[in-house]
Formats: structure tokens, sequence, C-alpha cells
RNA sequence: UCCCCCAUAGCUCAGUUGGUUAGAGCACCUGACUGUUAAUCAGGGUGUCCCUGGUUCGAGUCCAGGUGAGGGAGCCA
């Protein structure tokens, strides 16, 4: 049996005949004791191991290095340095998994994100990147709480799928053919009716279009799942592959939406506060130093526990695209031609200038902007009474941009048939989504978490590389 | 995909107008030290200066191409 390390760290007494296991961070000591740094991942903090020289094989001393696997028995005993309450007075050391020192790329001080991403497969074994994954996984565990609390149910879509109208972008394919000598119809073309599926299949961008079937059935259903995007971006917001919340709700509108959003978002954020507040000292305090060496003008005004606190607390912001027009076209940096895209007229697509200025500079707080024009937003979206924008909704995050995109859906069958006519989308392809447009339609809003982009928020982190374990990237899929 | 930067020791980085034997801190190794907190002190340089080609008497330094990485933009979550 090991007892953790979190567990004894929260010890109320001393302890005897105690077994931890777990990696040394560093060994430090002189001729007579050595102090060992204990992590097994179970918190942030490390375990002082203390051994008196004498009582150990010098052999096993000098195998204690930055990396190796120990396990160690001992008596949990009160410090007799400062720096901690408790350490462990061990009485046996074993070394399970020797780290030589001259090839262990990790060593006892900080290093570059850049450079930790190259050993993506020892980067766990960071203070840095085990906090992010243990925010990870409470962040996880928050939402899967959040919709079952209410109600919802995490349906499971697809990850293969054979539609290719899920309208969110470029998708990777799916084949079992030999793609040197891939069979062809008579004209030429690869004839995927011969292909493991009978037709052309691709991984899935989106669970929206799977989401609204549930929905139309068990009310409230939320996804949460891989999903998959073969663009060529290159930014510190966009993976290959991500992972992506889509609740899908029955009988809500827009307001409806914006308030489940908003409501989820400050339950996440909230949880993660309550539950990773040692991970979040710690990388409140990495960022606060690496904020010093920055120019006082981009800096940020908040540290990450004060900047958490004040979103989970305060209303977001809700303005209308047009307004959003309106307070841009009426900015300096638009009057002093300072924006790279200035802001003439209604109907321009919002660069992330502009985003930016809203949620940074204008409103410095989340903003969710709605009722965009249709022009620029996806056919399911439900079409407002004036002709020209629908309902959709998107939240603004300071620092990250879009943290979600959602719509109310255009539920009248003939309305959106029309839309997909206009747009170009073969219907016999989603004959089966028109369906419930045409067998007890109703009401129905959903929207779409990127769920590295929340974690980037949560965690302070600026490349969304460094909050997934191994990040798939144009021209990176290693590990 | 476009634009801008960058690539020198295991890591972080310095390297002057092109100049002879390429440096620092940390890591690592050796030793010292009565309890340390990224321990301290003394000693030790471990290198394909990203690759290919060019200019030059001479290239880490200049030029061209390539590769890799980072930031910004677009696409979006």
């Amino acid at each position: 049996m090991r007892t953790k390390i979190k567990d004894l760290l929260a010890s109320e007494g001393t302890q005897n005949g105690i077994t931890i296991k777990g990696w040394v961070r560093t060994k430090r000591g002189s001729k007579n004791v050595s102090f060992i740094a204990m992590n097994d991942g179970s918190t942030i903090n490390n375990i002082q191991v203390v051994a008196d020289n004498a009582n150990f094989d010098e052999e096993v001393l000098k195998r204690i290095t930055t990396g190796a696997a120990l396990r160690v028995v001992g008596n949990l005993i009160e410090s007799q340095g400062a720096g901690q309450n408790y350490e462990v007075e061990a009485k046996e050391i074993l070394v399970m998994g020797d780290a030589s020192t001259d090839e262990y790329p990790l060593q006892p001080k900080r290093h570059s994100l850049e450079f930790l991403r190259e050993i993506a497969h020892l980067r766990p074994r960071t203070n840095y990147f085990s906090a992010v994954l243990r925010i990870r996984n409470a962040a996880a565990y928050a939402i899967h709480e959040y919709f079952n609390q209410k109600g919802f149910v995490w349906m499971h879509t697809p990850i293969i799928t054979g539609s290719d109208a899920e309208g969110a972008g470029e998708m990777f394919k799916v084949t079992n053919f030999d793609i040197n000598n891939a069979p062809k119809t008579e004209d030429g073309e690869v004839d995927f009716s011969q292909d493991f599926f009978g037709k052309a299949t691709n991984l899935t961008v989106s669970g929206q279009l799977e989401a609204e079937l549930g929905a139309m059935a068990l009310g409230e259903v939320y996804t949460f799942g891989p999903t998959f995007r073969a663009e060529n971006s290159n930014t510190t917001r966009h993976l290959a592959e991500f992972w992506m919340v889509e609740p899908e709700v029955a009988f809500n509108d827009l307001d409806d939406n914006m308030d489940l959003a908003e409501d989820f978002l400050k339950y996440v954020i909230k949880s993660i506060l309550e539950k990773c507040g040692d991970d979040l000292t710690f990388l409140s305090k990495r960022l606060a130093d690496e904020e010093k060496v920055k120019p006082a003008a981009e800096r940020s005004p908040m540290e990450l526990k004060e900047k958490l606190q004040f979103v989970a607390e305060n209303d977001f912001e809700r303005v209308s695209y047009t307004d959003a027009i309106q307070i841009l076209r009426n900015s300096k940096p638009n009057k002093k031609k300072k924006f790279q895209y200035l802001i003439n007229e209604w109907g321009a697509d919002l660069q992330s200038e502009h985003e930016r200025y809203l949620v940074e500079k204008h409103f410095k707080k989340p903003v969710i902007l709605f009722d965009y024009p249709a022009n620029i937003k996806a056919f399911y979206m439900r079409e407002n009474e004036d002709g020209k924008t629908v309902r959709a909704m998107d939240i603004l995050f300071p620092g990250i941009g879009e943290m979600v995109g959602g719509s109310q859906r255009e539920e009248r069958y003939d309305v959106l048939l029309n839309k997909i006519k206009t747009m170009g989308i073969d219907e016999e392809e989603l004959s089966w989504y028109l369906d419930t447009r045409k067998f007890g339609t109703a009401p129905h809003s959903g929207f779409g978490l990127g769920f590295e982009r929340l974690i980037l928020f949560l965690t302070g982190m600026g490349n969304i590389r460094d909050v997934i374990p191994f990040p798939r990237t144009p021209g990176n899929a290693n590990f």
C-alpha cells in the first residue's frame, strides 16, 4: 500500500510505517544527510524525504537523481527544518527506476514551454504541465457534473461521419483503401462504394447535427468528445484534434441559450477555483513572474485567480452585432485608422482586432455578441424577422477570442430547406436532419465550446498546444 | 496559406565593423560541508555554431535556397 503525497501533506499528525512511491524532483544534502524532494502527481507540492546517509548504501544514494522512481518506507515526522510542516524520515529506499543524469532532459529549473513541447512524453512530470493536466481533468469533471445536475443526457455522437455537410471546416478523410491503388469508377473517380462503409467518410468536425436529433427526443443533451479539423491553422488557439462540448436544448430560444452558456461557464470556473487551489496558486505565481518581464502596457491588470473570480462573479456583456458595429465605428482605433480593417458599414465580418477591442478595451469582460448578419453564418441558424440577421451568438473571452459559438436553430422546414438550397448544400445528404423539422419540429438551441480554449483561460496559458497532452497541429503528430 | 522574427553546449542565452584558440549562468562530473529548500563553496567545457551552396585571404557573423521553431493574420471552437 502506498500513501499519496497529497494525503501526507494534509496529515493531521505524524504517522509511522508509511510507504510512498513517486519520482525525484531534486536531491540536495551534505555529508551526513540527504534531502529528496519527491512528487507523485497527486499534488503540485513535493514531500521532503530525509535520509541519514549512514543508514544507506552509497550506491543507492548515488542512484537517487532527478527523475528516478523511488519507493520509500519510513515515518511521517514533523519537519526539523523550516519550509514544510512534515517530512518523511526514510528507513528504506528502493530505486525502482533510474534516470541517467546525462540523458534525462528535465532539470530542476525552469524550462521553456517550446522545449517542453519537444519532449511532450516527459512534460507531464513538470510542475507547469501536471498543474495544467489536473485542471484539465477537474474541468472535464465539472462539465459532466454541471450537465448531470441539470438533467442533460451525455450523448455519444459518431467520430466517423458519412456526412460532409456539417459545414464547420475541412475534414480528415477516413478510408480503408490502399491509397496508391484505390478502386476507380468508370469515369476515373475513386469508387467509395467499395470502401469499408460503402461511401466516403470523414472524421467529425462537430456533433451538433446529431445532438439536435437527440435533443428532439431527450430534451436536453450534450456531447463531449474529440473533434477534428483538417484546416491548415497555425495559431495559438487552433488544434487539428481537440475536444468540444456541445449542449443542445429543445424549446430553448437564443436568450435561454445565452443564459445556459454563461451559467455553465461560471459553474466550471467556480469549480476550478474551489478544487484546484494549489495548482492555480502555482500558475498564478508563475504567470505573474513572466508578466514582470513584459512592458507595462502588455501586462494583464489582474492575476490569474482574480481574473477567474472576476469572470465568475460578473455578468457577461450582451451586445447585438448591430450595436457592436456602432461601438466599433465610433471607437478611437477606427477613427484614427489604427485598425487594419476599418469598420465602415453594417455586414462586415468582425476581425480578431475588433473582437479584442470590444472585450479587452471597451467592456473589459466576456462579451456575448448576438444577431449576426445571415450571410456570414451557417445554414442552420434561425432567421430573424428582419430577414437579414440570424439568431447566432459568440462568446468572446479576453486573451482568447471566441470561446463559444452557438445559435438558435432554424426549426421551420421550408425556411431551412430554402437556405440549404440557396447555399448549394446537397439536401439528400441532410434528409435525416430535415426530418426533425418535418416531424414534430420545435424551437431549439445549442452551442459549441472549445474545451482547450476553456483550459487556456482557466490556466492562463498562452498556447493551446500546452493545454492538451499530445497536440496535433499541421505537420506535427508526434507521440 | 500569408506576413514578421528566430536557430550557437543538455537547458536559457551572449558573441562587437567578417579576424586567428567560440563564451556565461544553470544542468552534469569530482571533491568539501552537521538540516538543506532550484542548498552552498572549490575545481572540470561536455560544441556538426540547423543544413546545402555562395561571396571572401578568412564566415558563428554577409548572401541565396532549404529545414525546424515561435509570434501575428486568415479559417474557427
